[in-house]
DNA sequence: ACATAAAATGTAATCGTTTACTTTACATAT
DNA sequence: ATATGTAAAGTAAACGATTACATTTTATGT
């Protein structure tokens, strides 16, 4: 910088102002300072501006896994308003590893990043909610029930009471909900708005009809296939994301059962496969990139020193009706 | 860091080297000062550090698109090996835009990353080669063809080959391919496999049977589509990716075609969607997670200084036949 | 032309580590 | 007890930008 300077025969002072205060500058001066800034190819330490201005311009986001389509579009979300503010997206990958998450709030602290968007949270609620206060922190997807951290999330007992209530409709009474993990707040709410759609429809909630796992085809297929040996066998299953039920629907077919004809199917998510699955997959979509975008809106005021006026920001579902539940059936 | 000297009875230097060179410290010192830290939450401020050594101890992945499953897996093996040796993973998504890519150099000549892996290299290959001559840069799935720049990627050719020699065993003569953007080396090594193989086994190329497009599921049902209204018709049509081979799927059974009776299908990937499709989806499966540990590596003993040894790593792909080309049809 | 205010630029301290160099403490040999 | 060598700790400069404050230049009004 100190080359520039002497380049253009001013201080470093007004190079930098150049840099980051134009307005403040003679317009000849800035010229001057440009052309020697080209002539010496000169690019700013970036880690000396860091250092000096105590801000990284980076935030992070914590996802359990990279190769789940519904993180990464939650992610094109976040990067699209990142990128617009001049933030940069790093990652921390938890590995659905529970103590990992907390290793990478060590970053806000070394001052590594200016704020966290996190994707998960399980157990130590509180010690979450304690961090927030302290540092920006916005909660994507996952929620902290009761704790007044910031949230974007979708309406999942909505989604969910309204495609349970979509197969009762369709005259099914034994359905099924492969849920996700307890742990996580998703799967919760996911379960609760089938619970409350079978209660409000006079069906009593049965345990043989509930399973639960982990957000995967490999879950998706084997609960399918726990729930086909057992009696009585359900003719509709409310998978809890789409990648379970697209393992369900693989798992009907090997064992020889027609969907949506022996067996109705519907998902969460709405991922780019569902439409094109066979049959094409009904589902409840998330506004993923659209969930992204608001919570790195937060967290960028959160990181502009203000408050925000709700802790929960919800985005509306969508319900897509396919083939798979049955609805198109010509009986 | 004071307050821990001075708590300590330390200067700031001997602080410094118990958290960097331990070994430089008497034991006892080294109590002295850990509980220090351990009294004060004292926090290393990474941006001092980082200004300091003039490292980052992070990289950036340059990836076309986020939303992507074939470079979410890779990014998941760089992010392995990174986080193992404590580096950070940033983002740079260039949404496929061409100029995007070199302004992610510029974080490289600021210092903001020690060090960057392009998964998607397009057009300027020189002006490429010429930044990979002074900075730490690896290439992965792509290549830049003739030029000394690291590269990791897989037997895309041999691959691709291996698909269409299976296809005309099967007795296939009409075999389309759907080649990814010739813009991208990956798409062209996979169409120059397709042509070799047809070339060997004495079958003419038919530049009616020969299309190019984006790697998504719509260009695939689409190119599907226009394959089909023309004639001759394909047998069989070998995709330059899964999601491609996936929309074709979707478009023949629109059509009212059986796959792989009435056409055979086969992609390239074997994305986690690929077995769980209906047919199950032959495929040339990429070693993603291997590839992207190897990049990572390979990023790493560069940005240690040394050179490499080979320019190109290339990690064999794996053919795995499933039920979509139609080798397991009982005729 | 001159006083005064405003705009533009310069000066130099500062951020928190790391590290080359220096000094001190300690062990060993004579 | 003293010299010598090594290990441990201290001193202080340096990294490259930003910015409060001081100073100079320019503009404005009379």
């Amino acid at each position: 910088m100190s080359d520039v300077a002497k380049l253009a025969n001013v201080s470093t002072a007004t190079v930098s102002r150049v840099l980051r205060k134009p307005e403040t500058v003679k317009k000849a001066t800035q010229e001057k300072v440009f052309y020697a800034i080209q002539q010496l190819d000169y690019q700013p330490n970036m880690l000396a501006r860091h250092f000096r201005t105590n801000k990284t311009k980076s935030i992070m986001v914590v996802v359990p896994s990279l190769t789940n389509l519904v993180f990464a579009a939650m992610i094109d979300g976040i990067d699209e308003v990142a990128t617009a503010a001049g933030y940069q997206v790093i990652f921390g990958n938890t590995k659905q590893n529970t103590g990992k998450a907390r290793e990478y709030v060590a970053h806000l602290k070394q001052k590594q990043v200016d704020g966290i968007i996190l994707m998960t949270v399980r157990l130590e609620q509180e010690a979450w909610a304690e961090i927030a206060n302290r540092y920006p922190i916005v909660l994507a997807s996952d929620a902290l029930v009761g704790l007044k951290v910031p949230t974007v999330s979708t309406t999942n007992i909505e989604g969910a009471y309204e495609a349970v209530c979509h197969l009762i409709q369709l005259g099914h009474k034994k359905i099924a909900h492969v849920a996700g993990l307890p742990e996580i707040a998703v799967s919760r709410e996911r379960a609760k708005g089938y619970r409350l759609a079978l209660e409000e429809n006079g069906i009593t909630f049965d345990p043989a009809l509930y399973l639960e796992g982990e957000y995967s085809i490999e879950v998706g297929r084997k609960s399918m296939k726990k729930l086909m040996s057992q009696s009585p066998k359900p003719t509709a299953v409310f998978f809890g994301n789409d990648e379970m039920a697209i393992g369900g629907i693989k798992a009907a077919k090997e064992l020889g059962m027609r969907v949506p004809e022996d067996v109705a199917v519907i998902g969460f998510d709405d991922i780019k496969f569902a439409e094109v699955m066979d049959p094409p997959l009904t589902t409840v979509a998330q506004p993923l990139h659209e969930m992204g975008k608001k919570a790195m809106e937060i967290l960028l005021t959160l990181m502009n020193g203000q408050k925000t006026d709700q802790d929960v920001y919800t985005i509306k579902s969508e319900f897509k009706i396919r083939d798979s539940c049955g609805a198109y059936l010509k009986n």
